[in-house]
DNA sequence: CGCTTACGTAAGTAAATGCTAACATAACCT
DNA sequence: AGGTTATGTTAGCATTTACTTACGTAAGCG
């Protein structure tokens, strides 16, 4: 999960991972949209993507057509939540402690 | 914006940012948290987290206390939601899309 | 003033990252 | 088989990152 949130962290990934969301592309085509970068350098993009699940990769022939994996994307947004209820959690545990303390002992 | 996710995409920072998100820590306090880690790591990742805006300072004395922002937090959340939403959007249109195409010429 | 406390910052380092240019490979076409 | 197309992989490079050790500094205490 890790992963995916370090993959995601970067601008060009974010992109290619929108190119691929609601559609199969071969990689030639994502490399295309990127103007001001190797075809290399997407490629690499492209598998640190695969390598954190965010794509999934099928082989039709010569080429390789990615699409974005939503279970993974929808993990890793469930993870992102958990984070902020986790911490808003603690939040609230710490206003029912006051509440407590200030009927306790305080006054 | 881009700043907040990669410092949020560092476990060690996601762990120092729940600590400060429901109450104000010193430096030092954040720091002792860590056992396998030096104060001074953790004060490089503080500022991290600083120039992200994703936590804030308070000069008390001698002492820094943190506390975690949460309109930044917010608004990362937020940045979040519509890249997940704008994809999603992206999905349905293709959908719709395909709708007419089937009633036009297609047959 | 001198000492301690609480902290940041600088210098140095190993590893990771984003990138380019060059090479490798596998599928298809003739 | 030979050539083209689609794509990954390697080597190399500059930059960034996560970290440690050492140093700097400002606030408070005697």
């Amino acid at each position: 999960m890790d992963a995916a949130l370090k993959a995601l962290a970067e601008p060009r990934r974010r992109e290619i991972l929108k190119l691929v969301w609601s559609r199969e592309l071969p990689a030639t085509e994502i490399a295309a949209q990127f103007g001001d970068v190797t075809r290399s350098a997407i490629s690499q993009h492209v598998s640190v993507l695969r390598e954190a699940e965010l794509i999934i990769e099928r082989r039709d022939g010569v080429r390789r057509l990615y699409r974005a994996n939503h279970s993974q994307m929808d993990r890793l947004r469930r993870f992102l939540e958990e984070y902020w209820d986790d911490s808003l959690e603690r939040l609230r545990q710490l206003a029912e402690t006051a509440e407590q303390e200030r009927g306790n002992s305080n006054g």
